[in-house]
DNA sequence: AACTATTTATAAGA
DNA sequence: TTCTTATAAATAGTT
């Protein structure tokens, strides 16, 4: 729907394929939020551009504020624990549990309907995966925030090592010794 | 994009509000599938009709495919454990997990970068949320199959029961005594 | 399911 | 990125 019509295999010009997922992901996003209105349909949608970024659409919009807010939660806690990251999604998923729970007790269970429930889970499993994403999401930020940590660290060596070297003097200090902060980044694959 | 400009909420008409789901759904699902070729971006898209009806794409295609035959699978033992779903939840994942521990091997761990990593996991996000959405439509199918079966046995009772009367004789039985196989539902909300 | 008048999305260009 | 605009595509209402 533009000048030209185009074929649809992978963009080789970097930039326009940039510019074309840009503008591409927001209509996505946007038909998805009009057919979830319109039609009262459970929809969820991820998008991961190439570098990593997530971009996302959610019907179940409650939840998904409040797992927002838990995501920012999420991130502070990576950068107090420093990517022990184990222990944290045993953490997500027992306050997802109580969350649900609560929902449940608050709507009185048994008569809900198999449809609702279904519903719910739909919900559910679309916050979980938006949850995922967006864990992995702050990994990354994380892990490049730590990366440009250790450059920085690793050129204030190099010009102390230079400055040691004007000054003359034995146990020299060759550069990134200490600073080389080359973080072991296991991601869990499965949460 | 038709004859009018139409509002975006809710299409009261039940009718029309099928045939643009309908329409849309198809329409979403190949702007995903054009954006993730484009752009080479990994795209998934959950749609759940509010009958329950699951609608997916996922830019994992192998995957996908292979938990396709899975789902498959998932249903027959579905059948034949009769909705012990617990065990086969535990099933489900463990072989997930034999499969991405096989997937990683051969394309050698070490080697891997953290985007190709990201990049796994979620299209094993996707994949997992397929599999959940899979099985709740598959249960669906079973309890609206075990329905028709207790509706059907109810009428051979009732059918039965008529003759006996014509017959006459004591030690008769109420209608849907024994055919009366309400099943105790209880879907698992989180897997 | 098709058709088609319109609206919408977007490719290229600025 | 953002805006503009010519054109391709999607789709609302109709048959």
């Amino acid at each position: 729907m533009g000048r030209k019509k185009l074929e649809i295999k992978r963009i080789e010009n970097k930039s326009s394929r940039q510019v074309t997922f840009s503008k591409r992901r927001n209509g996505l996003i946007e038909k998805a939020r009009q057919l979830s209105v319109l039609c009262d349909a459970s929809v969820a949608l991820l998008v991961v551009s190439a570098s990593g970024k997530l971009y996302s659409f959610s019907s179940g919009d409650n939840l998904v504020k409040i797992l927002d807010r838990y995501g920012k939660q999420h991130a502070d806690d990576l950068k107090a624990l420093d990517l022990q990251s184990k222990a944290l999604n045993y953490g997500s998923h027992h306050e997802l549990l109580e969350l649900v729970e609560s929902k449940l007790v608050e709507s009185n269970v048994d008569n809900l309907s198999v449809d609702s429930l279904v519903q719910l889970e739909g919900h559910l499993e679309t916050a979980l995966s938006v949850t995922r994403a967006k864990k992995t999401e702050l990994m990354l930020k994380l892990v490049e925030t730590l990366k440009a940590k250790e450059k920085l660290l690793k050129e204030e060596n190099q010009v102390l090592a230079n400055q040691m070297e004007k000054k003359g003097g034995d146990a020299e200090m060759s550069p990134g010794q200490i600073s080389d902060v080359n973080v072991p980044v296991t991601l869990p694959l499965l949460n």
